[in-house]
DNA sequence: AAAGAAACTGTTCTAAAGAACAGTGTTCAT
DNA sequence: ATGAACACTGTTCTTTAGAACAGTTTCTTT
């Protein structure tokens, strides 16, 4: 559909685009490609514009966007705080461990909530098929009897489905081997599970 | 740490950021909050630059940049193909039923690879820990044995695990109730899984 | 053979947009 | 009480950057 020369172009857009958070240019478009004529860029642009790849505001300066930003929900950059045991209770690591960007409507969380990921270590929530090595997605808000949660049960973190028996909240694992964490002084909620993200090699058996 | 007049005009970049596509000009912040002055914009940028929430190129046009944009990988933007069964082999609609938007690090695919999503319907792939209502997310490849695939086996599409014993390649449901698949005719790979992203209500018991 | 798209050069004009400077009044912490 | 940050007005200057117009050349397609 495109020209060798319009991809080009294109390649270049996007690039300058993700580097700089910005479009370039005609003028720099111009020099990078080493054009005489500004007018060259100009009517790549507008060949472009015409394909559908890019949309212009006439007017405005590097007013250039690509249609499927346009459309995209807004992205949300979710902070990993490092690791989680499902299995013994074990400290989470304040740390942050990186970070993973998926839009709103995806994950189905407003924007305003505080989101963070922790990486799953240990099989006692196997049951309920979370596995070592996935990410879960835990929003900070009020947990639901049978909600999937990070807490904080005397000192130590782990994930446990949250569950409400004669009005006393306990943490139950999803694995038979595992015994049920009832609190002895206290039970902080640190997290409500919101969702959960597998990826990469673990796919393999 | 950000004055009230700070955080709404952090809110209008944001926001005209969101539906353009592109930063307002000083000219335009200025109409939208009704200063007198274009000066008035202009020192509150400078402000919100110093405190870190945004980032000035000098001379250039609508040059501002959110700092968790620059830091951000690219964003893939995956289409929704409808559902897949993972129980009984059934058709794939080739429908696009939405899209989800995660950046290529956090799925570990390549930007030039052919990348798509399918709704996971049916429990055979349970022992594999994917759920009916997953979405797994799948990549255009060559399947190494053990991998887990959507497959059009004698013209239906299912997920199942690529497997290949004495030479002969055949698809294996992860749950005992579910025979193996011995291909008749046909058995061509639509796609390898790479990710799963489950999301939403499905978290509760 | 003609028509169009593609890929440019060269020039000019003007609007868009950043930048700089000199102020004013308010609040708030030292 | 004094300086600093905050929230502006008003004006001017200059650069940046889009837009328009008239060409040239090389392909491909009808």
């Amino acid at each position: 559909m495109l020209t060798e020369r319009q991809q080009q172009l294109l390649e270049f857009l996007k690039e300058y685009h993700s580097s700089n958070g910005l479009m370039p240019s005609t003028r720099e478009i111009q020099v990078h490609f080493g054009f005489a004529s500004q007018t060259a860029a100009v009517s790549h642009l507008k060949a472009l514009e015409k394909k559908g790849v890019i949309q212009k505001v006439p007017g405005k300066a590097r007013a250039l966007v690509f249609p499927e930003q346009l459309e995209r929900e807004e992205i949300l950059d979710i902070p990993i705080y490092g690791q989680i045991a499902a299995g013994m209770a074990s400290e989470t690591d304040q740390q942050n461990d990186g970070c993973l960007s998926i839009d709103v409507a995806t994950l189905g969380v407003s924007r305003s909530s505080k989101t963070f990921a922790l990486k799953v270590r240990g099989d006692s929530m196997i049951d309920a098929h979370i596995m070592s090595g996935d990410c879960v997605i835990l929003e900070l808000k009020e947990p639901r009897r049978g909600d999937i949660v990070a807490a904080l049960i005397d000192g130590e973190t782990t994930l446990k489905r949250y569950v409400i028996k004669d009005g006393m909240p306990y943490l139950q694992a999803e694995n038979e081997l595992y015994p049920d964490l009832v609190p002895v002084r206290e039970l902080v909620i640190q997290g409500v599970m919101v969702a959960l993200l597998r990826r990469g090699e673990g796919m393999v058996a």
